[in-house]
DNA sequence: AAATTGATAGTTTTGTTAAAAAAGTCAGGA
DNA sequence: TCCTGACTTTTTTAACAAAACTATCAATTT
């Protein structure tokens, strides 16, 4: 019986590393069910054996990134020595987590509006893991003296994380939308935070 | 001449006038030139007269709001007791100016990603005009001793202007990202920001 | 000449509808 | 239980006519 079970995840798994390649390759709306059973030499008919239906089965590739994201965060989850250490980690991995699956989340851009519960919850966990991540680390640093007790840490993070996110290119001129920064504002965007995180830090002590 | 120019800018303000009634009310794709004629009881082809396309009277509108709003930050200019009194009045100034012309701004929300060069170089003359304000407040402050500067006093301000912009609504579910805020958000949005002015100012001290 | 308009040309938006493509189902076979 | 080909239903696309809107201009008034 688990055995059977065994099969069936492991055909699963195929099926939802065919079904990233397709979605990370093409957007949502631009793969069929068609090429992705195609791309496995199996019937149309055996995903949806498989998986209720496309939306399914792209929320269920979701949750997989979703959690390989959060088992980055939760590994280092209190391993930090400083504040700076553990924004500057929060920030990275969530960069890069975007920007290596960028195309992926086509689907979010596309439904704009509305998106299914299912979606929300997987983002929601996402921000509470950020949130427990950097939250842990304030309260550590109280813990230590080094800053002196809050009241609302969360929303305190909550603000420093949108903080962070805000932090764009090009001094005075208004920010470009969707082109992707290039090294040099790398590090412009990288100092700019560096800044922040200085004078933010400051100000909770 | 001169009474001849007059008579002309009366009618150009008052086009103006009617075309801002019309584009904050409706947004910009839902007024129509034969509106804005209507409602001054003249022919469409008159505004052509004064205006040369549609997206030229806009952004007349557009410049006359932002010189409003310029001249609100100027007069202020140097006047400021303390820092914190500074950036709070660039924050609810801003949020006033939003959310007062919230609508108006569905042209933005529409274009999103492509704007043309004329609205750029506007905001770009807001921002200018901001950083001046914030500059001039932490350099006042610097001069009375009161904070030490742990920077170049211009990025600092450029840092809590991005950081200002990336506040978003959503504690730990919603994250939309890619939309524009909706009305509902502003004053939440509009809470975190101050609390954000707290931190960051004590964060210069 | 400057200000103004009705008529009209040119362009974009909005249905409408038929064909194509894709999602989703099912009876039945290995 | 796993799998498929054939089938049905839903969604997307394409083409095109009608409507709405922008923009122009010769003609008229002030």
């Amino acid at each position: 019986m688990s055995a059977v079970n065994d099969q069936q995840d492991i055909k699963r798994e195929k099926i939802l590393e065919a079904s990233y390649q397709r979605f990370l390759h093409y957007g949502y709306s631009k793969t069929t069910m068609n090429e992705i059973a195609g791309d496995l030499s199996m019937s149309k008919a055996l995903l949806y054996y498989y998986f209720p239906d496309k939306s399914e089965l792209y929320m269920a590739v979701m949750r997989k990134l979703a959690g390989d994201y959060l088992k980055q965060l939760e590994d280092k989850l209190g391993h930090f020595t400083d504040l700076r250490e553990a924004f500057l980690f929060q920030v990275n991995t969530h960069h890069e987590f975007i920007v290596n699956n960028y195309n992926f989340f086509d689907f979010f851009r596309l439904n704009e509006q509305n998106l299914p519960d299912t979606i929300w919850e997987i983002v929601g966990h996402i921000r509470e893991a950020e949130i427990k991540l950097l939250t842990g680390a304030i309260q550590s640093e109280v813990e230590k003296g080094n800053i002196k007790p809050v009241a609302n840490t969360i929303e305190i993070v909550e603000v420093f994380l949108d903080a962070l996110h805000g932090i764009k290119v090009g001094g005075s001129l208004p920010q470009k939308k969707l082109s992707f920064p290039n090294k040099e504002h790398l590090d412009e965007i990288h100092n700019k935070r560096l800044l922040l995180i200085a004078i933010f830090v400051k100000g909770l002590k």
